[in-house]
DNA sequence: CCTCCATGTCAAGTAAACATGACACAACGG
DNA sequence: CCGTTGTGTCATGTTTACTTGACATGGAGG
């Protein structure tokens, strides 16, 4: 599942450790997410949105072509 | 987690078992959601908020005390 | 009374979302 | 050179979302 986790991140100049600790999850499942190894819990897809202060769908985009 | 599920899908005039079928999953998923046993992943909750015509945050309703 | 039908729930299994620990590598500064 | 830092990735394990199949119950209708 794409999303835009990295570029928000990196605007806020955020290692992946770091953004993973602010939302309480592993750097490996930041990383995972980022490079769409697996999808986002539906709480760390709310958590991670909340954290830059979008909604889910600005975060994650629900293509059905990735669907899995 | 919280959510009306059943508010829209009573609304509709649908059951659990034909929501199920228009969502892709089965019925004892919907039964599950709605009676709180677990979370929907991202992927049901859109395809839930879709079909509804909804967005995420107003089918489901994300309190810290309900978080697993 | 009988029979559907909708719902609730349980048991057992599978798949995916995580955790933790480890290793490789490139980039950088001392 | 070297040590550190950020990222990518693997292996192993646990938890949970979800499946199928089954059974119980209550309500509505014949």
């Amino acid at each position: 599942m794409q999303n835009n986790v990295r570029k928000f991140r990196e605007q806020l100049g955020l290692t992946q450790k770091q953004l993973g600790e602010l939302v309480v999850v592993s750097r490996q499942a930041i990383n995972a997410i980022e490079t769409g190894k697996f999808d986002p819990s539906i709480w760390l897809a709310y958590d991670l949105a909340r954290f830059f202060g979008v909604s889910i769908d600005t975060l994650f985009f629900f293509k059905e072509e990735d669907r899995r």
